[in-house]
DNA sequence: ATGGTTGCAAAACTTTTGCATATCT
DNA sequence: AGATATGCAAAAGTTTTGCAACCAT
C-alpha cells in the first residue's frame, strides 16, 4: 500500500513522530515548536512562516523563523521556494523528499524520489543534468488547476 | 544543426536584435538599457540586479530592477529564482523560454521547450503534473559540477 | 539551577514606489 | 515640447540578529 495516490499531500509518518525526533535531537519541546509542528502536520498545503506564526501562541515571526530552521535542521520540515511568495514550509519524513508544487493553488505533492527516477533519467541522458527538486521543486499544474484552466 | 550542445548558455538572436526589439516595442533604447542588454547578452551566467547596476553607469538598482521588468515585458529578458538568492536575471529569446540551472555554479542551460517534452510527458503520466520550467527552472547538478562533485 | 527559548526591537537585504530632474525623439 | 527614463530617497516585504526575560528539563 505504498502506491502513490492523489491526495493532496503524502508525508511522513505523525507529529508525535516528529516531537520524538526534536527530543532525541535534544531540542526542546516547547509550546511554540508543538503548535509549529502540528500546523505543518495537519495542514494539507505548505505553509509561510507568518501564517505559522498565526497560529503561535506569541505569535512572532521571528521565534517562527529561528523555530523552522532548527526543525529543518533535524530533519523534520522543509522549505522551498515558490516564484516570489515568501518561503514556504512543509512537514518532512521517512522517505520523502522532492515536492511538485502548483503554481495556481500551491498544492504540494510529494513523492519518492524513486518515482522521479525517470524524469531524473531522461534530464541526464538529455543534457548531463543531475536533477533535484528538493529544495527546488518542479513547478506546474495540478490536475484540478489544468482542468479550471481548461 | 539545432542540436543541443554543451556550452554554458546557449540562448537567443542578439544585443543587436534586442535592442530593435525594444524600439519596436516603443521602448526607448537609453545608455541604460544599452548596458544591461549588453551585460545580460555577454554574460554566460544569470545576473543579480545588484550585478547589473555595477555594469551601468549611475549603478542605481532601483533603475535596474525597472529596466528589467520592461524588458521582460517585451520579452528580450526573463528572470528565475533559484534558493534563497535574489532574482537572477537572463537575456531571452526566440524559442528559448526553459532552463536547467546548476545549483553549484549556476550556469544556465537554456532548452527548446520541446527539448523538455519528454519530461513533461513523463510528469504528466505519472502525476497528472503539467510542468513548467520558465519561471522557476529545473535545478539540479550540471556535468562539469557533477564531475568535480566526483 | 541553568541553558535553551521566547518576545520585542532593530537591522539586513531585496524589491517597489514617489517625485523632481534629466534625456530622448 | 512632450513623453519617457533616471537618480535619489523612502517605503514595503522577508528574514536575520541582539538581548533581556522566561521556561523546559
Amino acid at each position: 500500500m505504498t502506491a502513490p495516490h492523489s491526495g493532496p499531500v503524502a508525508l511522513a509518518p505523525d507529529a508525535e513522530a516528529a516531537l520524538e525526533v526534536m527530543r532525541a535531537a535534544g531540542l526542546r519541546v516547547s509550546t511554540a515548536r508543538r503548535l509549529t509542528i502540528e500546523a505543518l502536520y495537519g495542514a494539507d498545503r505548505p505553509l509561510t512562516a507568518e501564517q505559522i506564526a498565526a497560529d503561535v501562541a506569541g505569535g512572532d515571526v521571528a521565534s517562527v523563523y529561528r523555530n523552522l530552521e532548527r526543525l529543518e535542521r533535524v530533519g523534520i520540515v522543509r522549505h522551498f521556494h515558490l516564484g516570489h511568495s515568501p518561503s514556504l514550509y512543509v512537514r518532512a519524513g521517512a522517505g520523502v523528499q522532492e515536492y511538485l508544487v502548483c503554481e495556481s493553488c500551491q498544492v504540494v505533492k510529494a513523492v519518492d524520489p524513486d518515482e522521479l527516477d525517470g524524469v531524473r533519467e531522461q534530464l541526464r541522458d538529455r543534457f548531463g543534468w543531475q536533477a533535484r527538486f528538493t529544495h527546488d521543486p518542479v513547478v506546474g499544474l495540478c490536475r484540478d488547476c489544468q482542468e479550471a484552466t481548461e
